[in-house]
DNA sequence: GTGAAAGCGCTAACAT
DNA sequence: ATGTTAGCGCTTTCAC
């Protein structure tokens, strides 16, 4: 608890000077600060730092929802990055509620120094309050019009095509897709990555063969229901995110379907004990701490080289899985 | 981004009036500092309110791996308390390692107003650092001997007891157990419980019978497999954490042993998706978000009324979740 | 390169 | 109940 006063005294020096040599300015009297403060065990406030000097040492980071393994991956990497440096993070939770998360922003910004966000809200609403945010802001994992943030993205489209690829190699023709919410970027890019490699591989895509599950559990079971309750039901179905492939698996093992003799399944994201699952989870798999840590770095980097202008793009690259959820189709029985 | 100066002068009174109204006080001129701040959408700047009054809106959460999803569940039921509050939460991860907690523990003491903590250290090497720590701390799922914090823990020797008489009562004698680490709370009672319940059904407990998977995936891949070497193996295993049951079920996976029929298993805690495993996951569960918003609670409360000595303590309940993991033993070969 | 002094936004102590 | 003043710990002029 001692001050810079305390330390400055010790030294023998004034308190400009000592603050100068926290900066890292060069100082005549180096050593005897630093024995001053390790003798005192001298911290500086980073609160008194920020109220004249309007640096906080804080960020923040939002998330729509902790408890998804993905964002507790991200939460993670960042956070790892920032404990080497003297600043905080600060956590909030949006709970994938766009009004919240407006009001968070809102509220913490002029508190940190910068943010990395995980949108949760459409693209038309968010530009009103996020064009005029003037902290640095690195987005993950979702996009927003209207403003050019640092962001590191992930190869939506190439994923959801080598999902729906590997599927076709199988020898799949009926191939249904579980989306997610269309206003967000992994929602409408795993959807067109999907009707890409279906139009050049020249299959059709009948209208109920596409489902909405809104990323969520929830979403992905009763979809996956309505899929089985099809008259033509498909042989595979692309679900786009991990909860909804939960809620997918759940549905497929209710109805006692068997996977992947009558139905294969491959999704966008493992789950944390994927290959636990009988069938083992075949999908698409990428470095979610990566992408946090990246998303991190280019926070880092902004805040020390004070530019805001120059907007960067990192898109993170995917790979496919293959274990045990997906096979060749049953012959169709009407050619048999 | 206005001040309290700004307000002050907009509602025509001193700032120290508004200070008292931002507090609570009554206030004559109450509806025209109301407008001010409205209208000049004024936010109290919590770096210099602390600065004066020592009191920093801000809590700090200290968990060994947001990873976890049970670690995941209670950070988000302490934001979630918080976000009604006027304080901010720092998110601490300590990557399970003593060192780098009390490392953490030290740089963020005089910044925060209060800690929520689950301890990754062993018992013996706590005290030093935490003793003498001089803001209020819950701690979450560990305790600490030598102080009496505030904290909310699981009834793990209930637990595990139940998990035990599961076994038993379904006829079973050869019963092992993959244990965590003994130098922490749940760790040493969820070995205990289950040594009390072998020990009521007159039931002895081979020493090979006991391995220690130390709270970690791999730690209960390798325990298991240790299990299934033993010449008399074990026709039930208690798995003592989430983590290890996801390394024994991989293990029995591997070794392609079928469950339940030739082994039981049960686990302390759920799996993400453990009723989707095949077999679903028999298990024992508890509510992982009321730990947090309970223990953050407690942490409001002593926040609120500024009283650190009266420490509470407060148990949660556990219950049987049985699914198909656990099936009455093969006959013994012996005795037929 | 250094020190003295002002001031960041707010609360607390002391007046009234 | 309210205003005035000092000061929290630090950074930043501004002199030197």
């Amino acid at each position: 608890m001692a001050t810079i006063g305390e330390v400055a005294q010790d030294a023998g020096v004034s308190v400009a000077t000592v603050s100068r040599f926290l900066r890292g300015q060069s100082v005549r009297s180096n050593d005897a600060i630093r024995q001053a403060i390790q003798k005192l065990g001298y911290q500086p406030s980073p609160e008194a730092r920020g109220l004249r000097s309007g640096v906080h040492y804080a960020i923040a980071v939002v998330v729509p929802d902790i408890t998804n393994p993905f964002f507790a991956d991200i939460v993670k990497g960042v956070e790892s990055v920032f404990r080497k440096t003297p600043y905080r993070v600060f956590l909030h939770n949006t709970d994938e509620d766009g009004d919240l998360e407006e009001a968070v922003l809102q509220e913490i910004v002029k508190g940190v120094d910068g943010i990395i966000l995980t949108p949760a809200t459409e693209p038309a609403k968010v530009p009103t309050y996020l064009k005029h945010i003037d902290v640095p802001v690195v987005l993950v994992d979702r996009e927003i019009p209207g403003r050019d943030f640092d962001c590191v993205v992930t190869d939506n489209i190439k994923g959801a095509e080598m999902a729906v690829n590997y599927l076709v190699s199988l020898g799949h023709r009926k191939i249904a897709t579980i989306r997610g919410t269309q206003a967000t970027t992994p929602g409408h890019q795993r959807y067109q990555g999907f009707r890409d490699a279906l139009r050049l591989a020249d299959i059709p895509v009948p209208e109920e063969y596409v489902q909405d599950g809104n990323f969520r559990e929830s979403g992905g079971y009763q979809a996956m229901l309505r899929l089985l309750s099809l008259a033509d039901a498909p042989t595979a179905v692309f679900s786009a995110n991990n909860l909804m492939t939960i809620g997918a698996f759940k549905a497929l093992h209710d109805m006692r379907v068997r996977v992947p003799e009558r139905l294969s399944l491959i999704s966008f994201d493992d789950l944390e004990v994927g290959e636990l699952l009988s069938p083992a989870l075949t999908c698409i798999t990428r470095d979610d701490i990566k992408q946090g840590t990246l998303a991190a770095h280019m926070l880092v980097a902004q805040l020390e080289k004070r530019e805001f202008g120059m907007a960067r793009r990192v898109m993170l690259d995917v790979q496919l899985m293959t274990r045990n959820s997906c096979s060749k189709p049953l012959p169709d029985p009407e050619f048999q």
